[in-house]
DNA sequence: GAGTTTGAAACT
DNA sequence: CAGTTTCAAACTC
């Protein structure tokens, strides 16, 4: 468990004191900053599930609440009705084994189907109340954040998204921020509450609770999608966003998802403005929608309408590529394991899937949630992007980028053996990247880059022969057949933690694109000012947080663990600096990394 | 649409 | 950790 005295403390910093500095939320936060404040590992998953990271220790109290929530949901509350609303939830068919149940910490707000709150809720609200009453001396969150917004962008997507959501309805909608599903939470907070008290706990209400966000695609020319800008967007996406700009423009679908605290794969080529009335446009939506949980039937309208059959085939009209719309065709995995492309994506499957005794469903959470506990215990970054983007613009992370030709690299890299990464069944290819020293592939002929770094996409013969045959060439950008780059688009996010996120995609997120977008949103929208190179730069300071993230030190420890593989590259000095670090507002960042490190023990 | 190929994931 | 099996996507016909 955390340690709520540790964050009380902190917390109380002197307000005079943050005065002092040109912007007190910078020392405030760095104050809180959350690698001295988490010392659980395993809570610290389990809190950063709710990426509540930017002020952490205000939040983190609440955090345990939720996971509380959780537990008492499925364990301890047996008695709780809302809890047989659960249960009855449950499979018929018996879900596949599931080990470590216990460690299953869903911090998603649980609402029941029948939208009444659980106790958890409740005592989780009570927790919300009792920080934000100890808090009371603490500067007003409000002025905080339009004080530091350049602070905030480098935290939680979420948080900032939960500020701005909170800043902007707090005043006439707490009923619509508190999902439509859980109105008892109302009246708890509001109660006493002191203005800002109130505010923040609708606010820590906000951000549990699903948003329907529908972003739609800025270019007129693009054909809406099934997408969505979901929080819980695919960390491939995520990592690939910062650079997607010109090549997908993807607005995934949440359908479960989204959470108030939306994210999107927004792309910082976007002009401010644009940036500002999307996100209009798209907090305009969510609150008709009233910002409530969206059915995953109702988030795929548009996807369901073909048939599984079509699949393949609207997934390439959809636009090569811009897979927005995953939709898988396992048949023996129950889609509860990474051969399933919608789990592998951290999404639910949706109707147009074609699987078969799929239990990669919201009614089956739990076990989602538990399959992917698992997975995650084998290797914490099962479910990371897999591949990592670099700024041409940045500095390389090592060696091994330097000799990628592409602005990118496969995690992992890839094996093939046969298709020489000229197919799809290469992972890099796949993924629009060259392959690295980190490949152990044979015959590497990546257009993206070969192993060797001899060429470069497109630039390859045979690669332009393969373009050719499979008559998909035709511009001068070497993409694969299918535009990998959003690979993995989230449609129906799973409902993990407040944003439907598992602890650890939340985390990544973080350090990721989505969360940067996120970020860039909150302050395109609150600030209204950003400049297009400052979003670059911070885009590629988030490729290179996950760069770093991944070879830092505490990183590595889990990276080696099943897999050791790969996950760290050979030229990363993380002793060199400390990465997050480089500015303040780096701290934030930080905040969401415990992730990886919680999922194995502490050492 | 069925069958084959491929390589990641999972298993031993 | 290496070898094998399983799996589902990618691909071919």
């Amino acid at each position: 468990m955390d340690t709520p005295q540790k964050t009380v403390t902190q917390i109380e910093t002197p307000v005079s004191k943050l005065k002092v500095e040109n912007s007190p939320v910078f020392n405030y936060i760095n104050s809180l900053s959350p690698i001295t404040t988490v010392k659980s590992i395993s809570n610290a998953q389990t809190f950063s599930s709710l990426s509540f990271t930017s002020p952490p220790p205000v939040f983190t109290t609440p955090h345990v609440a939720s996971h509380k929530g959780s537990r008492f949901r499925s364990h301890s509350n047996s008695s709780d009705p809302s809890n047989k609303v659960v249960e009855e939830a449950l499979p018929e068919k018996e879900p596949p084994q599931i080990l470590n149940n216990d460690c299953l910490t869903t911090t998603t707000p649980r609402v029941t189907n029948d939208g009444a709150c659980e106790d958890g809720e409740t005592d989780l609200q009570k927790m919300c109340d009792d920080n934000v009453k100890r808090k009371s001396d603490t500067p007003d969150w409000e002025t905080l954040i339009s004080d530091s917004s350049d602070m905030l962008i480098y935290g939680s997507p979420n948080d900032s998204e939960a500020f701005r959501c909170f800043l902007q309805r707090s005043s006439d909608s707490k009923t619509r921020l508190c999902s439509g599903s859980k109105p008892a939470l109302a009246p708890v907070s509001q109660s006493n509450e002191p203005e800002s008290s109130d505010a923040l706990s609708v606010l820590h209400r906000g951000v549990r609770r699903r948003c329907l966000d529908f972003e739609m695609p800025r270019n007129n020319n693009q054909t809406p999608r099934c997408v969505v800008p979901s929080i819980g967007l695919h960390l491939n996406a995520i990592a690939m966003s910062s650079k997607d700009n010109n090549v997908s423009k993807e607005y995934s679908y949440t359908g479960n998802v989204k959470v108030g605290l939306q994210s999107s794969t927004k792309t910082p080529v976007l002009p401010s403005d644009d940036i500002v009335r999307e996100n209009e446009t798209r907090e305009e939506a969510a609150g008709e929608e009233g910002l409530e949980e969206a059915p995953v039937s109702l988030a795929l309208v548009e996807v369901s309408q073909s048939s599984p059959k079509k699949k393949r085939q609207v997934s390439e009209q959809a636009g090569e590529g811009e897979s927005s719309c995953k939709r898988c065709n396992c048949k023996k995995s129950k889609c509860l394991k990474l051969y399933c492309e919608c789990f592998a994506a951290g999404v639910y499957c949706i109707e147009p899937c074609s699987c078969i005794d799929c239990f990669n469903k919201p009614i089956h959470e739990d076990t989602v949630l538990a399959t992917r506990k698992q997975i995650e215990s084998r290797n914490p970054l099962a479910f990371a992007p897999k591949v990592i983007r670099n700024s041409d613009s940045t500095i390389e992370v090592g060696e091994d980028a330097s000799k990628t030709p592409a602005s990118a690299r496969h995690k992992r890299g890839c094996n093939c053996k046969k298709s020489n990464c000229l197919k799809k069944y290469c992972e890099c290819y796949q993924s629009g990247v060259g392959c690295s020293i980190n490949c152990r592939c044979e015959g590497c002929k990546n257009a993206f880059g070969r192993k060797d770094g001899s060429s470069f996409a497109g630039m390859d013969t045979e690669q332009d022969q393969e373009n050719e045959t499979s008559g998909k060439s035709g511009t001068t950008i070497p993409l694969p057949p299918s535009t990998p780059m959003p690979l993995r688009q989230p449609l129906a996010q799973l409902p993990i933690s407040s944003n439907n996120m598992l602890p650890s995609q939340q985390s990544q997120q973080h350090l990721h694109g989505a969360s940067l977008y996120n970020s860039q949103s909150f302050r395109k929208q609150d600030m209204g000012l950003m400049s297009h190179s400052r979003i670059e730069t911070i885009a590629e300071e988030r490729a290179e947080d996950i760069e770093n993230f991944i070879h830092s030190p505490v990183t590595n420890i889990n990276a080696l663990s099943p897999n050791s593989k790969r996950v760290s590259l050979p030229h990363m000095d993380s002793t060199e600096t400390t990465p997050w670090r480089r500015n303040g507002g780096r701290k934030l960042l930080l905040s969401s990394i415990p992730t990886f490190p919680s999922l194995t023990p502490h050492h």
